[in-house]
DNA sequence: CCGTGTGAATTAATTCACAGCG
DNA sequence: CGCTGTGAATTAATTCACACGG
């Protein structure tokens, strides 16, 4: 056992609330987070809520209401400070410390994940790679070498790490899932088109292309069937008429 | 302008609700796919609610409650028959009919994803891979030629394309995007970090890998914090004294 | 004035609990 | 008898609308 995450970060945002945040603020936090840099990238000292809010793609009541639940940090009449700003959500969300993370699997999708630039930039670090297939392992990929999976531990307790990102082919996924826990991690990303069953106290989150896929499908299909019933509903004529008159 | 997508699946799913079904359900509805698909090739020929929610990671009352959306498929006193229920599934998402894809941008991402092999078996089809440079233009990746990015109308519209998946840097994705929807795409799955900006009825689902490991890091935060807490809650030794009374 | 922060109202999603069918 | 389907109850999320501070 090595020391775990350093404790308390740095900022004086702490257990304040953190708890009873909804799960939907939750969830939109990133957005707002990445916009915000994009703003103090660019100068930007002072942002009102309706402005951030057409960037961040939401209702100005809601991005105003998902701040209200981390605390008042806007002014009256003006609107938030973006670097200020910028710095609460990090700590709220815990990518303003030290947050590793390994990722499990370097097939093609992990090769990908591995060479996404932008992650340090965004509060996480890669810290390991890790494949069981003979002829990755060794390899150097995104300036880190693949380690064999036999490994696990040892690279999560020498790194502390927080989150894993499963990049697997599905029939291996719940296996490496149960060394994952059994190690001590408790966020895991799933890559793979399975429902892990892990014990209660870790958090997973599956990304599954085809699903999403499917999800379109879905909204594609429906459009067709009201562009249909649009056809019955001459009321668009009004719009044109409205042009004569 | 070539022929719309085949206008009616060969199933009896049709019009019937479609509408009205809650965008929760809808999203879960990809899960119970993939669960009942592996059911039946089983060769198991009828599920319970209990189970099937179970494999899915559900409680079974909700599952319940998505299917009852759709109609009533079950059996009182058995279940669902898989076969059947597989079949009304994939006519509601709309994947029991052709359901054309590409990919834009192929890097190292929209390689790994033109690679998956699974899409095909979920209903989907991949039929065109585009990008805009000349070193991946012409290649040749996952039996699919890269075609010019140039060239983005005609593959629309003679694959008939009904989603596109932006796999591509954060500073083309709005300009594609655009592109896209005048070509008359009305959904993208779009994986660049960025909000993208699209007339009303064009559907835009977002997966990003950073957002997501930010989310799981909140999680991790705050679990510790709970559990400092915890250290002051002493009834978990009532477990271990358990043992030797 | 302008824009935040927030109660109150609305709408969506989940869970409960049980009547009723096979 | 077991399991579905569903109203009713609960809980979560969103939107409204406006009082209040800078």
């Amino acid at each position: 056992m090595t020391a775990r995450r350093s404790f308390a970060p740095s900022t004086g945002v702490r257990a304040e609330a953190t708890k009873d945040i909804p799960q939907a603020t939750i969830d939109r936090l990133p957005v707002y987070l990445r916009v915000l840099a994009s703003l103090v990238e660019r100068g930007v000292a002072t942002v009102p809520s309706a402005h951030l809010a057409q960037l961040a793609g939401v209702g100005s009541a809601m991005l105003r209401k998902d701040l209200s639940h981390l605390g008042s940090y806007g002014t009256r009449g003006v609107g938030y400070d973006c670097d200020f700003l910028l710095g609460q959500l990090s700590g709220v969300l815990g990518v303003s410390g030290r947050c590793p993370v390994i990722i499990v699997g370097i097939g093609n999708l992990g090769h990908a994940l591995a060479g996404y630039a932008g992650l340090r930039a965004r509060g996480v670090e890669l810290v390991g790679l890790l494949d069981s297939s003979p002829a990755v392992i060794g390899q150097e990929v995104a300036g880190h070498l693949v380690r064999d999976i036999a490994d696990l531990t040892a690279v999560v307790e020498e790194q502390d790490v927080a989150i894993a990102v499963l990049a697997l082919p599905a029939e291996h996924a719940q296996a490496v899932a149960e060394r994952l826990v059994a190690c001590g991690v408790r966020s895991i990303l799933n890559f793979a088109p399975v429902v892990l069953r892990v014990p209660d106290g870790v958090t997973v989150r599956r990304l599954d292309l085809a699903s999403e896929l499917q999800i379109l499908a879905f909204h594609g299909q429906r459009r067709e069937a009201t562009e249909c019933a649009d056809l019955d509903d001459l009321d668009h004529l009004d719009d044109l008429l409205e042009v004569t008159s």
